[in-house]
DNA sequence: ACGCTTATTGCAATCCGTCGCATCTAGCAC
DNA sequence: GTGCTAGATGCGACGGATTGCAATAAGCGT
């Protein structure tokens, strides 16, 4: 039984028939909860969305389609320094890795990039000869309010 | 009914009595793994490592051990970019933060420590306006000998 | 449009990590 | 050494994530 066909961008279409990855009505609706996210969804997050979108959506379907996203790059898992326990969480990839910080005290989760970050990158795969595919920089910590009530 | 007392580094010793930490059996065995592993192991590792020193160690006692010594920066929490699931890893903290780099290919974890990583965090630290407790860098890959094989 | 093949799914069982609570014990005072 | 008390433990129960397997459906050839 067809549901309406939501709308998927074209380059993960290409990206996913390219290498025989089939495009199934569940994963469709992940893929547009992803795509619409504004930010740092977790699992369960992303399953309850998902599911008003194809309510057949099962929880091993969201786990195995985000394990899925995340070797093949279109996606980046977190932990954010697991500040609120010890769960994951996702976002879309973008072209430029960002660093996240997780405030120790209040919670709060900032991004940055950073030139520096990139040359760091550089020189490990330079000294290290280690092709980098994936990356990842957490920190800890406390924010500017934060420090100040200390 | 007393267990022989194993062998704990005054260091420690005295960073717990400091500050109300109790020295229990439970936590001089999980300790003396941590001390005397080679490297990352996971929970049910240093459960079944503590248990042949003292059998009583439960599994939510390791748990709550390692939460404690993360707490406390004596130890780091990886998660060697989920090469082998989703499970973590734990190491002793040493002085100065590294990298860690695992092959997505053979597996293999390696660790490099950068003067560039530093003045990446002082950069953090002084942009942001960011006071760092804990940083973890992990990256995923192909090392040399792999590189070559694709 | 129809069938075929195999990737993918849902379900149930299982595993891993956490939590509440009653019990125990480390560390201190005497 | 003995007793006291709060911190720590073990146990059982729970919720989140994973896995094996039979059933389903995507995508291709015709």
């Amino acid at each position: 039984m067809p549901l309406p066909q939501t709308e998927i961008p074209g380059r993960l279409q290409a990206y996913f028939s390219e290498r025989g990855i089939r495009m199934t009505q569940q994963r469709r609706a992940i893929l547009q909860v992803m795509e619409t996210a504004s930010k740092h969804l977790d699992a369960a997050q992303i399953l309850r969305k998902a599911k008003k979108i194809d309510p057949s959506v099962d929880r091993s379907t969201v786990y195995r389609t985000l394990k899925l996203l995340k070797r093949n790059g279109l996606i980046d898992e977190l932990d954010l320094m697991h500040i609120h326990g010890e769960g994951h969480y996702y976002e879309r990839k973008v072209n430029r890795d960002h660093i996240h910080m997780a405030c120790l005290r209040c919670g709060k989760i900032m991004e940055f990039v950073s030139d520096i970050f990139e040359n760091l990158k550089q020189q490990v795969e330079k000294d290290c000869r280690f092709k980098i595919m994936v990356s990842r920089l957490e920190i800890g910590g406390y924010c500017t309010a934060c420090r100040a009530q200390q």
